[in-house]
DNA sequence: ATAATACGCAACAAAATAGTTGCATATCGC
DNA sequence: GCGATATGCAACTATTTTGTTGCGTATTAT
């Protein structure tokens, strides 16, 4: 069982690794659920797959992405759990919005 | 109606803006619905009250936190809606994978 | 075998981030 | 009015991030 804080740190890197237009970008190509080369991801970007590569290794350290090698290749998939994990915060960050105004207004009323 | 491209920035933004240990700290602060001045929002962290300023105004450029000033002192709360959109864009994003996955699970066992 | 393709590593530069400190201003309580 | 509290603004530093370029290595195709 993580701390509490490393928990918290662990969900700050997976936000900070999707707070990317081009890594967001990325994502999308491999929603598809093909694993895709550098190269291919690379296309259809302005950048250098340099470039390309480092943002796939941010995305690889957090664990949304994992990296499968074949041949001369290296093919990158998607792992929907961190994604997941990151989607069941925020659905309980803002339900215990929701709930916490409730009782405020009640209070209010009251 | 936003180009997708600028639509693809905000969202980086957002994620962007929730990328961050003390940044997370500081909404958790906020689910109770109550706004909390920043010397509220200080104690607890071991930074400066600017360097939670500076925490505060990246959570309010993207919406996710806006600021009413009372006398003396501006208290900030929680907008959920830029949350919420962040969530649902991470469940279509695994949903997504999810059925493509089926899809090509069916097309190797054909 | 050779050329083309796909990639990794390292060094570098530019820009953005995170944080501090110092100082000024406004407001609350007595 | 006066001290304490709450905040804003600006300058500055250090670190991290983003991106490029150059070079070397492995693998595929002809």
């Amino acid at each position: 069982m993580p701390s509490a804080a490393a928990a918290l740190r662990t969900r700050a890197s997976v936000f900070a690794a999707l707070g990317d237009e081009t890594r967001l970008g990325l994502l999308a190509k491999l929603t598809n659920g093909e694993p895709l080369s550098i190269s291919r991801l690379t296309e259809g970007t302005r950048l250098t797959r340099q470039a390309v590569t480092k943002h796939l290794r941010v995305l690889e350290d957090v664990g949304v992405v994992f990296s499968v090698k074949t041949g001369r290749e290296s093919r990158f998939a998607l792992d929907p759990r961190p994604i997941v994990n990151a989607q069941e915060y925020l659905e309980h960050v803002s339900r215990q919005w929701d709930t916490a105004l409730a009782r405020l207004k009640a209070l209010v009323e009251d």
